[in-house]
DNA sequence: CTGTTAGCGCCTTCAA
DNA sequence: TTGAAGGCGCTAACAG
């Protein structure tokens, strides 16, 4: 018992597929009132559901949007593809979802995979790397991307351009002002205060993590503070622990083998919520208190975080609204634009947010 | 410049379509060795991807598995949804990404969306409702689902069965023992203990959160003590927070007024962790210390909220595994399996995880 | 082992 | 307006 096609319809009907077709798809051509509805109802008496391949095939083009993230579970991703998901539906298409762990190899072929399946726009959401041992994956990647964009398709990407991607029609980024408000943030926290700075960074080459530290540090130069020292783990939660552990065992160092002035206490930068929270548990592990011992900083304002104690000072990115804006850059304007040719490249902002975790402790 | 076609391939590689088609796929036929070297050469040169949707029209399926979610970006679903996604990978399959909110009419379109892109299998993870107000909607779903399952289909879902789905061939369902785990945790939490018991649950009729709160009864029950309260709220952060304000209220209320003997301690469980963090969130906003003025627990110990002070008392859910074993329930058996006709339901099995939320303050 | 011939289900010119 | 014919790109039966 297969599914019923639309030629079984059109005969139901006493009619013929083209007709059939007519009414059950939007066809520009107004079928007969009296017609229409004898269609509608053989297809309603059928079961019919239209073969989207077939759709695709014949007009070339599939109502799929494709979604590239490192990891779906980890908030981050999760709250962008809420965003792209939301759009997505506005633009009634479907996505398709791919996770790479952030290889850039893996990008590449979820690229071919939906460029295969012929999806009509492709959000990656990934933070790009330069690494040099990604390199030739990235060029491979932007190859793919540039071949893709040329066969018609339209591609987001959330941070950064790909790396060697060539601007060709159809490619969008959507820009994230990582740096600027990683300054920001490092300008309030140093307002003031003394502190030791000291930033929980990504692998060098992540591009999000490089900027945010890049960002940080230039924040603390234009407050008159020495460079803060890095210290390189995973971009996750576990790489925030052992970070954390790292530091903790040199707080504890410090505090008791304190010669006369106690150095100042520390001041933690993780470049992202995930790993402030894995440092939290850290220290806390390790006997020590936030802000007490030590304060702490992310980035991204992850909702499912904010209920932490202490509240974790960060900065705020509009994460659902940064998935939309991506999946809309991607859509084809429809309507026949009033010769406004240039495609807004919409603008992110995000806000500095201090809580409790760099609050000073009286 | 169109994406170059198997034909172009071919007729570059001197070679008859279904030659290339072979050579490029996994065709039971092997061509000769040196016409399929100067076929992947032309394929190469030309930049071919196969086009998956004339692929799929073909040999009718698609390579594809549909995911229903309520909402992607609640760690629940986005943990089962990285399940699903490593076993789809497995598959060599991409998966094709619903939220619905929850409505089961939206599931239904879903569904539908589904069958019409010939996805090889659904997976359905939001929890069932069975409101009278949806009673419709989830008669069409089940139509939908058997529709789809009569078609070749194969569908998972997890938790409970689609309300009216005649288990059609196909149709699996992944149970998750929500009751018993919630009767095992009302049994450790009455070990021994004075307390009253408090529910925060979803709205009635939602079935997860109907056998939590059923489940939890029993155990209480079980061990002699009077049933819970029932407080009903949304089924999320927003609900448990609310739910909190009230019984902050109650609790200050019942300490301050307190007569001769001061009413045993409030113990709360809530049906998920989302709503237990919202609920915790509001207490502590009223003033109020876990697990000093009132303890807590929740469900499905989310991997994000581990971090949470005081941990959270829960119930381990395998939350990855759950997904992955759904998805793997839709995978054609490929060999000729042993006449091993009965398909083993795999099962799920969950921890009762106590911590420091809801531990006796001495 | 290779090439030829039909479709898969639908859309879209064309002529009627 | 409606119907007939051709093709979207690929695979799967057949011949050779």
């Amino acid at each position: 018992m297969a599914a019923s096609t639309l030629t079984e319809v059109a005969r139901l009907a006493g009619v013929s597929p083209a007709t059939a077709s007519r009414v059950l798809n939007g066809s520009a051509r107004k079928p007969g009132k009296d017609i229409a509805d004898r269609v509608r109802q053989a297809a309603e008496s059928l079961g019919y559901i239209p073969n989207a391949q077939a759709q695709g095939l014949a007009k070339s083009s599939s109502g799929l949007i494709g979604l590239i993230v490192h990891d779906i579970a980890d908030p981050y991703f999760a709250a962008i593809a809420r965003g792209v998901q939301a759009a997505a539906r506005e633009q009634r298409k479907m996505v398709l979802l791919a996770t790479t762990g952030g290889a850039p190899g893996e990008e590449r072929e979820a690229v071919a995979a939906f460029a295969a399946r012929r999806a009509d726009s492709i959000v990656i959401a990934g933070s790009r790397s330069c690494r040099t041992e990604d390199q030739d994956d990235n060029t491979e990647l932007a190859a793919e991307l540039d071949r893709y964009c040329r066969n018609g398709g339209r591609v987001a990407v959330v941070g950064h351009a790909v790396v060697g991607a060539t601007a060709a029609e159809g490619y969008h980024v959507v820009a994230v002002p990582n740096q600027e408000l990683a300054g920001a943030l490092a300008g309030e926290l140093a307002a003031g205060r003394d502190r030791d700075f000291v930033i929980i960074g990504g692998p060098e080459g992540l591009l999000t993590s490089d900027d945010r530290i890049r960002g940080f540090q230039e924040g603390l130069a234009r407050a008159g503070r020495a460079p803060a020292e890095i210290l390189r783990t995973a971009f996750n939660r576990a790489g925030g622990y052992e970070a954390g552990l790292q530091l903790a065992a040199r707080i504890k160092a410090g505090a008791s083998g304190g010669g006369e002035a106690a150095a100042p206490k520390l001041c933690i930068f993780a470049v992202n919520d995930v790993m402030a929270i894995g440092a939290s548990a850290a220290l806390r592990a390790e006997g020590l208190r936030i802000p007490r011992d030590a304060t702490i900083a992310g980035f991204d304002d992850i909702e499912t975080l904010r209920d932490f104690r202490p509240a974790l000072s960060t900065v705020r990115l509009p994460l659902e609204e940064i998935g939309r804006l991506a999946t809309r850059a991607t859509a084809r304007l429809s309507g026949g634009s009033d010769a406004d040719e240039d495609e807004e490249q919409p603008t992110v902002t995000g806000e500095v947010t201090l809580r409790r975790s760099t609050e000073a402790v009286t």
